[in-house]
DNA sequence: AGGTCGTGTGTAATCGATTACATGCATCAG
DNA sequence: CTGATGCATGTAATCGATTACACACGACCT
């Protein structure tokens, strides 16, 4: 074992000061209630012995652990670093640390005996939609009450506070900025669909097709998982078409990044031969070649909201009944890789 | 405040398997001390009433939280969120939980006082060579003894244990693989220095150019940051020049890319004009165009290693007296960046 | 003078798990 | 039959901070 210098105590500050413990925690949580001189001597004492709370004294007695969790599917995943960036932040400012859970792919009754039950941390930040809605729905209300914020790109049925983009309607603007563009023969690399119900990214790009009255081929549609790999299976997809879209919208960048990718490998230009829009402006996409038009994520907003939300939460200062939930608004930002037909 | 009901006790349990309480605690942690019949019942006792060890109180009563700390410079960076990620695995598998600290900007007092004084982690993973190496030696050893490893780029003087690859050793690698291609005109984006300590990359690029007798201009030389803008700056320096390199050898990736792009801007494609090594092969350098040539770092592997060393230290499985240095090493990964000469 | 009130501080119980020590009981040698 | 030995389990102290309650003391009123 390590060995290291006992940290001081309570009880050391209250012997330093010539008061009891008692008056020590009092100047430090309720100021009001100690005398102006007390309060002075204490606080002196304080600073001579070096003492720092004992957040496991403390977390027993309060049954808080003023720390929160964060679980995610991928850290690795640049989108979710940039949300745990802001988030880290944020916590930290209120006051809170932060526990990181990874990939616990759909076990949240772990995530609730690990973390909760046992008292470590004292609300979730959720950011993996592969967990199941009726699990997330126990989570949230069942037994452990695990008070919670989530936030991922299918809108979650559960009765949850919740921070999140309107991917269906920015969708729409997305596949609007290419049917803008003049484009009529346009593509889709379809996103993955969670808990059975169709990606709202694709229900968008359908609508605004329905609406513009375009052909909607089936062929025209690359399914993939979000990852950059799809890209490239889409692009393989496409260049064995008889006839080619013109125009592809991908469900998010990195599946663009492998499609325009692979297309220039085989000697097609973008966005010279075809034009492509992705979506969440991740950290590459600016500096891609060509710099990737795509629909902004405030992912760091996102972040720092969803931690906002659930601290008023565990603190209280949250309104009473239905959780709140805050949609924002992802921006189309028109950079090199789309172009005017006309 | 929220409300929610009571998680069991160790009492609850006792009460259920008609033991008591210390007779639970022995048979989760010390089973051979109790009888096989009295570990049957509470076994059972412990999946009826659904148990979970409050940490709370374990971690006031053992002085142990079994949790550790990672501090890193910036986590949306791509290259520490996957060691990060890597970091989040082991620990987990270890039994430990894992608080983050984000962007604490050389102030490591804070965290001593945040987490190390006030027993919320039991160790530390240091990721920001930001550290002044006098401060990193008075935590590693001073009053407060915190556990720790540590990873970044400037092989740290303080004694301490570290996972780390050898910069010096794999820039010389990086910079031969350009001159073995024929390269002689060979340019440099620096990156920043620590500590006042030359960057380890640096000086591995000027010794091979040293060895070959391959002329070192000045002009050629281009300060950066390791972040991507000094990339641009790098190029608009570059095409400046009255007299062009062959090749660059960029001290990390993102530079390398943001140079590539710029050039690309310019005119100039890569490799046919210019041949550029990266340094990390970050995830973008596979899919950039052209694929990037650049040293391998492998971050998975610091992360676990890093973890499992602090995890050792903390159990006292590590061996005592000088704390272990690991040194890894950094492949060469030649992609499409570099072409040779011949 | 006696009583009421308010202010400031101390005493002691409490949160839940661990563990040194005590105790009870069975076994076995002499 | 007695006492030593060892195993299984219980009792109670402990970790450090919080807080209900008690108490002491002074100010003020009638």
């Amino acid at each position: 074992m390590v060995t290291s210098k006992k940290a001081p105590t309570i009880q050391d500050v209250a012997r330093h000061a010539k008061v009891s413990a008692a008056t020590v925690s009092r100047v430090l949580s309720n100021p009001e209630r100690v005398s102006e001189a007390t309060r002075e001597r204490v606080h002196k004492a304080v600073s001579d012995t070096g003492y720092t709370i004992n957040q496991a004294a403390r977390s027993l007695r309060m049954r808080a652990a003023k720390t929160i969790l964060i679980a995610l599917p991928d850290i690795g995943n640049p989108f979710y670093s940039t949300v745990l960036d802001a988030v880290v932040d944020e916590a930290a400012v209120r006051g809170y640390s932060l526990l990181v859970a990874n990939r616990f792919a759909g076990d949240p009754s772990r995530l609730l005996s690990d973390y909760f039950l046992s008292s470590r941390a004292d609300g979730l930040i959720l950011l993996d939609g592969g967990v199941d809605t009726t699990l997330l729905q126990a989570l949230a209300t069942g037994d452990g009450h695990v008070p919670m914020v989530v936030s991922f790109d299918e809108a979650p049925k559960a009765d949850v506070a919740a921070v999140l983009i309107d991917n269906l309607e920015a969708a729409e603007r997305a596949t609007e900025h290419l049917v803008a563009l003049g484009h009529t023969k346009i593509g889709h690399i379809i996103g993955p669909s969670r808990n059975a119900a169709p990606n709202p990214r694709f229900v968008g790009f359908k609508n605004v097709m329905a609406r513009a009255k375009l052909e909607l081929r089936p062929e025209w549609l690359f399914p993939g998982t979000y990852a950059m790999d799809s890209g490239l299976a889409a692009a393989e997809a496409f260049l064995a078409l008889p006839e080619r879209p013109t125009a592809v919208f991908s469900a998010n960048d990195e599946m663009a990044i492998g499609f325009v990718a692979a297309l220039r490998n085989a000697g097609l230009e973008c966005p010279r031969d075809i034009s492509v829009i992705g979506f969440d402006d991740i950290a590459i996409a600016r500096h891609f070649w060509p710099p990737l038009t795509t629909m902004h994520h405030p992912r760091e907003q996102i972040g720092r909201l969803a931690t906002e939300s659930l601290i008023d939460i565990l603190e209280g200062a949250a309104t009473p009944g239905a959780p709140r939930r805050i949609t924002l608004r992802a921006d189309l930002v028109v950079r090199g890789s789309t172009r005017s037909l006309r």
